[in-house]
DNA sequence: ATTAAATGAATGAACATTCATTTATATTTG
DNA sequence: CAAATATAAATGAATGTTCATTCATTTAAT
């Protein structure tokens, strides 16, 4: 018998992770994918049950891949400062460094298969919750209800990516560089908001 | 001979406005429209050339009403903290009192037709660097690159926003309710960043 | 020889758009 | 004032296309 062609499995879900990335759920049709993939549409029947599950299987997976990248080093045990701003440094390597699946999230952030598979997951809400509460317990933070904490604490990161991944800022002021030097400002400017 | 129903019209933009809002551009289909307004298929194309320019027609429409609410009682000559403070309250009170405008425009912001009457439209780059210029020769904010400044000054309030409109915060933790006490809050913050 | 991968062509549904007709109304005519 | 006419709105049924998915058949590896 023929074994299963793993790499061409791989294609397949590379491709199809660049459609909706570049042109969302609609930029997706199996025969387009197809034709991209080098491979017949019935092939992708092979490895996919149908097509809500190999967006499910890509939301699962790049779901999974950004928050293991986001907690890399963390500790929540760790002083606020410094958590914070290993979380900024490893969200925002991850985003740059996988413009792809960054988009792939973006496009599909509020949709019903990616909020299947976000709100099983048990990682993102326990170690953001443990990490709060020591910060809030040695005073580290002002105390604030969590969605304020989380939109002046988070918010202006994904902006800054989201220019960067634009490739161009406000208006046609030219191109837009996230780097370093951005990144420390931005960070130093919520620190300073944040901290009692 | 008959005369054109502009109530009719209304019914198709509005209907229109909804599917998109709820579930994007693939959620627009123009039978399925034309049902939910209660009309034949062909109707539509007596108010709107086509598919695409009925959505050219939303994408005006409703950028045009954000941006007008955005600047409703603001002058470039504020000073910054008024200027900002009247910009939040704007921002927030449209996107509160027309969330299927707001959700509408979350779904269209990167689209070629948003994009194309955005990149045309003079007034928001007119009165914001005005504004910022300002604020800047009288020392009331930071130097900052444009684009950090706006991630800081702006990405907390569309975060609470988008948390207000989903109606949920953070994990499963109960309903979010955006009101002017953490409005106030956050702003704070913000200015407390962003003041030398 | 066996077995699962791989296929191209087909299926039926949904899609945007068009068209020959019908309907309603503003204006003109008797 | 009422009937006739003109005109554009309104329509349901079609058009041709693209969509996701299936299936009978072929291909390749064990």
């Amino acid at each position: 018998m023929r074994i299963r062609d793993e790499a061409k499995e791989k294609l397949i879900r590379e491709k199809a992770l660049e459609m909706i990335a570049k042109q969302g759920f609609e930029g997706l049709s199996m025969q387009k994918l197809a034709k991209a993939a080098g491979v017949s549409p019935a092939t992708i029947y092979i490895y996919f049950k149908d097509r809500d599950d190999l967006i499910l299987q890509l939301c699962k997976e790049e779901g999974t891949k950004m928050i293991e990248a986001t907690f890399d080093g963390f500790d929540p045990e760790m002083h606020f400062e410094e958590g914070l701003s290993i979380q900024w440094k490893n969200r925002c390597r991850y985003w740059i460094e996988n413009p792809m699946s960054g988009q792939f999230l973006e496009q599909v952030k509020h949709s019903p298969p990616y909020e299947a598979f976000f709100g099983q997951d048990k990682v993102f809400p326990r170690l953001m919750g443990h990490f709060m509460a020591n910060a809030a317990a040695r005073k580290e933070v002002i105390p604030l209800p969590a969605e304020v904490y989380w939109s002046v604490a988070f918010a202006p990161l994904y902006q800054l990516i989201k220019f960067h991944l634009a490739g161009k800022g406000l208006g046609n002021r030219g191109p837009f560089l996230l780097d370093e030097s951005k990144l420390e400002m931005a960070l130093a400017l919520v620190l300073k908001a944040l901290k009692p």
